[in-house]
DNA sequence: TGGCAACCGGACGAGATCGTCCACTTGACC
DNA sequence: GGTCAAGTGGACGATCTCGTCCGGTTGCCA
């Protein structure tokens, strides 16, 4: 498994408070997909069967029950991460790993829209494995381009371009799955050595860091900050 | 120029009206930009030196005020259209005719959510162009795949499923132009016949008929609904 | 210039959401 | 079983947005 459990969470709580706090997340996952993430929080409450004191004593802000309630798709996708890497063939690792957040992002309704939203890094622990992760994507993008199946112009900022157009297209056509297959699969052909014609222009300056393959925590508690 | 001044519109106005409703129109497309289109209509208001009455009676809905705002770029969009038709070499028609929306899409900073929000068909005559919009698309198409530049198994709703994966990536990184100048290059590399390497999974069932480039009325004025 | 119809804008009531406070309940440990 | 800290939920005040109403103003035409 990946990140969860950290700085004495849900482990030491009471068992009513532990079983509300399960409840609370099922919940959010529900409501979220409903009625997007900006759902009002009360209606996760209700949902919850909790009244609404509870679920901001656990989750203080939005953002909080927004990562908690999506720890484990970004967990899977921290994990497609190592397992590209420990692929021989590395655009098979590649293309598994682009696919797989994809597919993610269209099976979870309110994942696309906790996927864009910008989790600022709450702990040092965080910031360390967001770098190692990126770390680690660096890796895999000079091996597939060393071995001649990811073209040489591909910049590490093409990934978070793939990954977020694709977003906004699930965001734009919620249940259309044909239509995010057909996306992914044209990205990934022009991401191909022999796809590349001619000249790009030149790539974005963005970084990964906000990606949730970066693995934010699944906590919450941060102190505010809007 | 192309859809505008309908039903006796802006034309009969009285001249303080008439400046009023531009002044409206400005101020939404600045605050737009600036807060989203989901911006309070009071705060268009108050940037317009009008009261909150008079935008809501030459507006009554907030789709009104946001299609009026924009009914440039989608006169723009449908005039790309007919030059691409015109255009002796259609591979170049088509090619213009994304980079020109997605142009328009990075450009106006509201634009790209107007772009995707639907809007219905208000009255016969908008059905009709946009009937004829989208026939001339299929044509520029046909037209381009028998010339042997774009894929023969390149599918209309690709273009959609272009345009709003495109305007889900400007969302997300509003400002940054070489992400979306990289996104679009990609898909018309993908787009261009050499690029058809293995089989495409099934298209979208995705109709056109949502985009703007169906240059939808710039009035408003329909009953309410929604 | 005078009159009227169109136009204007601020105030206002309704409805929704947020996040906190506090009196009551319950699980865990002795 | 008793104690008490941890946990609970609903009520509440603050804030925000919407869309309408109405008394005052102004452009236009005779």
């Amino acid at each position: 498994m990946g990140e969860s459990s950290r700085i004495a969470g849900q482990d030491s709580l009471r068992a009513d408070a532990r079983r509300n706090r399960r409840r609370i997340l099922s919940a959010a996952r529900v409501v979220f997909a409903e009625h997007g993430i900006d759902a009002p929080m009360a209606t996760v409450a209700r949902r919850a069967g909790v009244g609404v004191a509870t679920l901001y004593r656990r989750f203080p802000t939005r953002d909080a029950l927004v990562r908690a309630a999506f720890a484990h798709q970004m967990d899977i996708c921290a994990r497609t991460l190592t397992e590209a890497l420990a692929d021989p063939d590395p655009w098979q690792g590649f293309q598994r790993l682009v696919e797989t957040v994809c597919e993610l992002q269209r099976a979870e309704r309110g994942f696309p829209a906790a996927f864009v939203a910008a989790f600022p890094d709450s702990t040092r622990e965080h910031a360390r494995v967001r770098e190692q992760t990126e770390r680690d994507f660096m890796t895999l993008v000079r091996r597939a381009q060393a071995a001649g199946a990811l073209r040489a112009d591909f910049h590490p900022s093409d990934f978070a371009v793939a990954l977020l157009s694709h977003c906004g297209l699930v965001t734009a056509l919620p249940g259309d799955r044909a239509a995010s297959r057909r996306l992914v699969a044209y990205l990934l052909q022009s991401f191909r050595a022999e796809a590349a014609h001619g000249a790009l222009p030149a790539p974005s300056a963005l970084s990964l860091r906000s990606l949730p393959l970066a693995a934010h925590g699944s906590q919450g508690q941060r102190p505010s900050s809007a």
